[in-house]
DNA sequence: ATCTATTTTTAGTTTTGTCTAAATTTAATT
DNA sequence: AATTAAATTTAGACAAAACTAAAAATAGAT
């Protein structure tokens, strides 16, 4: 298994193509910053090796054993996220890029060390689950800020965009993870969100409140 | 820079390349287990980027850009030994193969943290030194267990030989770095030694005493 | 149902790092 | 100094992963 042969598994992954459902050509193109003539040549590649569901002019979707392996390097991007943050106190928009790098790391025993070393973790600094060794991936129960109902509570629990800019301004303006949140009041003119964050009130754009993921409170 | 151009650079380095001695392609072919002809075309290309000096014929020596960039490798090898070895209970044995790969992690922030985790180690788990960020690489004064004299002590530091084999070993014999050691006696014979490892006394073969690396007390 | 516009694939190149086989240079021996 | 053996380089080829440009297939619109 190449490096890029699990870049490729795992963007197609990330685009839904784990649920057999078909992922073009062009969008993993695009995802991946390359051609589609080179997402064609791969497609094939992976197809040989069992990995992928490949029809011509149809698209791709990930085998059963395509989806094991996907998920057995998004474990190891998001426990070294972890690691890189609980232990060596990188922030959270700094992790992404060294883990890109780590989870294509061949070494059973370190990264279920690492697991351990971490208390075995359910979710990245981004609120993303963390796959189990056995390749069980659970989506947590959560809902965008944008729509919340007024009055309902939650706590902070991920992010949709997990870009640099975004975690940044989030750090600026105090957001967290953990942090709990009541919708104060919506307002139809701009969809902007007045919210009680840690008992403090602020003011959120719609930007802002459709990129954060809350757990409501029952 | 590559991977393949980084093994290149650490591989002449460890052949002595650092002190403007050429390495023959021959050496370097056969430390990396491919062909002379593989290490030509390397040899050019890292010359062309001024890592090295290459005369046709003559073999490669590093530059000072060469031996800075070839610290800096082994710097990471050595320092994510110590990790695995400090952090994730590897065994001393275990550790060289993983680290050949993490060595490769393009990160400044994330070794000097992984270095600063660790406290600042100073050798690693073979009793190799450890070179500082600014390329400082120290030899600590040491000398095999073979060559030294009836009735000298001291503390044993390195290994010369650390294959997998030789490792296990000394664990089986319960031989570790920081062991105390005397030399009670040598065998003409077969130049077998009587040692007192720790007080207890034991008989050691002259292969074993030739890999261990002993510092002298004054 | 036909015609475009778009998407996707094919065919042919490129780069990196490797290899084999042949040619060349150096070193060793007489 | 000539000859041979060994080491080294050159030339040509290959595989992986990418690209460009051209060809083919699909989907949308009338």
């Amino acid at each position: 298994m190449t490096r890029s042969e699990e870049n490729y598994l795992k963007t197609i992954f990330h685009l839904g193509g784990g649920d057999s459902k078909s992922i073009t050509t062009n969008a993993i193109a695009e995802q991946m910053e390359t051609k589609p003539s080179s997402v064609t040549d791969m497609a094939k590649k992976l197809a040989e090796k069992g990995l992928v569901n490949y029809v011509k002019y149809q698209g791709v979707s990930l085998t059963d054993s395509g989806v094991k392996t996907a998920l057995s390097i998004i474990r190891k991007h998001r426990l070294w996220e972890v690691f890189l943050v609980e232990k060596l106190d990188f922030s959270w928009d700094e992790v992404h890029e060294v883990a890109e790098q780590l989870e294509h790391i061949k070494s059973e025993k370190l990264i279920d060390k690492i697991d351990e070393l971490l208390n075995f973790p359910k979710y990245d600094p981004h609120g993303d689950p963390i796959p189990t060794k056995d390749g069980k991936f659970q989506e947590r129960d959560k809902k965008l800020l944008s729509e919340m109902a007024i009055n309902a509570t939650g706590v902070c629990v991920g992010v949709k965009d997990s870009s640099v800019p975004f975690l940044k301004f989030l750090d600026k303006n105090k957001i967290a993870l953990g942090n709990s949140i009541k919708v104060l009041d919506k307002e139809d003119f701009d969809n902007s969100l007045r919210i009680q964050l840690e008992g403090k009130e602020m003011r959120i754009s719609h930007q802002i409140a459709s990129n954060l993921y809350v757990k409501k409170n029952d």
